[in-house]
DNA sequence: GCAGTAAATTAACACTGTTAACTAACCATC
DNA sequence: GATGGTTAGTTAACAGTGTTAATTTACTGC
C-alpha cells in the first residue's frame, strides 16, 4: 500500500512549489501585483492546477498567511527571553517589529490589508490562546506576568487592554517604515532609532512612577 | 472673452464629478474594488472619458487622496487647541484617531498602502512644513513646544523623533483597528479606550518624573 | 486489457486598466 | 455664413486578470 503514500508525498509536494513559489512572487510584488497565471508559470504549470490545491487566490495566500503567522512565532520563541518583565516585554518588542523590518510584504498581508474576517478552522483554534504558538497569547502572557509582579500602575491592570495597546504601538512604528519609509515629506529617523524610542516611552508610561527603570 | 472662461469652468465641474463619484465608491469599496468603468457608470460617462481629466487610476486617487489630506488638516485645524503643551497633543493624537475612524477607507489610502514613492509637486511643496497647512508640522510644531517648555526627560529632546513616535503611536491605534479589528483572534476593547490608554502612557513615558500629571 | 480515479490541461467568460483612432461640438477667423 | 482648429467625449481594441466547465492524460487496482 505503498502507492497511495507515494501519491500523497507527490501531492503534498506540488503544493509546496506552488506555495513556495508563490511566497517568492509575494514577497517581491506584494500581493496584488502576482497573478495566479504567473505562479504557474513559474513552476511550469497551467494556471488552473493551482485551483486543484487551492480553491481561489485568496485561500493560496491564506495559507501563506498561516506560514507566516509560524514564522513570526517562531522567531518570538528563539529570542532569549530575560527575566526581568519589563525586559522581556521590550525584547518582544524588539522581536515583532524586527520581523516586520525582515518580511515586509508579509506584514503587509498579515496585518496592514483588512481582510473580510476569515471564520477560524480547526487548526486556527489549535494556536489561539496558546502562548507557545501565538505571538499575541505570548504577549498577552508577558503582560499578564508584569502586572502580576507590581510593575504597572494602579490604573493599568487590565492585561488584555495593555496587550492591545503595547501592540498597537510596536505596529504603529513598523507599519508606518513599510508604508511611508520612502516618504520625502519626513525626515525619517533611523528605524532602531523610533522602535527603541517607543518601546522606551510606552514601558516607562505603564511603570509606577518611581519604578523608573532602566 | 467669457466663453474661456464658461469652458474652464465646465471642465472643472466634470472634473469634480468624477472626483465626487470616485470618493464615492472608494470609500466603501475600496482602491481595488473600484473599476474606472464603475466610476464612469456612475456619472453617465464612458470609461475613457475619466482619462481627459486624470492620466491613470492612480493619478485620480493621488488627487482624492490630496483633497483628504486637507481635509484631515481642516479637522486638526478646528478642533479647539488646549494652552497646555501635553493636553494640547493627547487633543491632537484624539483627533487624528477621529479622523482615522471616520474615514476608515481614506486612511487606508493614505496611510497603510505602500505606494511608490511620488515626487512631491508644487502644489505639495506648498503646503509641506507648514503648520497651518500640514497636519504633521503642526504635530511637530506642538512637539517643540511641550520640549520648549520642559516636560519633557532630557533623552527626549529630538522634536522630529518625538514626533514620528507619537505619529506612530497614533497610527498603530487606528490602523490595527482598521485591518484586524474584525479578528476573532483577539478580545478587542473598545477603540477609544485603546486610544485613551495610548495617548495615556506614550505622553506619560515623555514627561518628566514627577511631572506625572492628570 | 479495462474501468475508475484524480491530476492537469485547454477553452472560455466576464472582468480589469489603458491606448489609438475617431466623432461631434464648439469657437475664432476669413 | 463657410472653414479650420481645438478639444471633450466616443467606440473599438489590446493585453492582462481571477475563475469555471469540459476535457484530456496518466496512472492504479482489478
Amino acid at each position: 500500500m505503498g502507492v497511495k503514500e507515494r501519491r500523497e508525498r507527490e501531492k503534498s509536494e506540488t503544493r509546496d512549489k506552488i506555495l513556495d513559489a508563490a511566497r517568492e512572487l509575494f514577497v517581491t510584488e506584494g500581493y496584488e501585483g502576482v497573478s495566479m497565471r504567473r505562479v504557474a508559470e513559474k513552476i511550469e504549470y497551467s494556471p488552473t492546477a493551482i485551483y486543484v490545491y487551492f480553491a481561489d487566490k485568496n485561500e493560496l495566500f491564506h495559507e501563506l498567511c498561516r506560514q507566516d503567522f509560524a514564522r513570526l512565532q517562531e522567531v518570538m520563541q528563539s529570542t532569549e527571553m530575560p527575566a526581568d518583565p519589563i525586559d522581556r516585554l521590550r525584547q518582544i518588542g524588539r522581536s515583532y517589529i524586527q520581523f516586520g523590518a525582515r518580511f515586509p510584504n508579509h506584514y503587509v498581508f498579515m496585518f496592514m490589508t483588512p481582510h473580510p474576517a476569515q471564520e477560524p478552522d480547526e487548526e486556527d483554534r489549535e494556536i489561539m490562546g496558546n502562548p507557545e504558538k501565538d505571538a499575541y497569547a505570548m504577549l498577552k502572557w508577558a503582560v499578564q506576568e508584569a502586572i502580576d509582579a507590581g510593575c504597572f500602575r494602579d490604573e493599568v491592570q487590565d492585561a488584555e487592554l495593555v496587550s492591545q495597546t503595547l501592540w498597537a504601538s510596536a505596529h504603529g512604528v513598523i507599519s508606518l517604515n513599510i508604508a511611508k519609509c520612502k516618504d520625502p515629506w519626513v525626515e525619517w529617523r533611523p528605524l532602531e532609532d523610533r522602535a527603541e524610542m517607543m518601546l522606551d516611552i510606552t514601558l516607562r508610561g505603564l511603570l509606577l512612577p518611581g519604578k523608573g527603570g532602566k
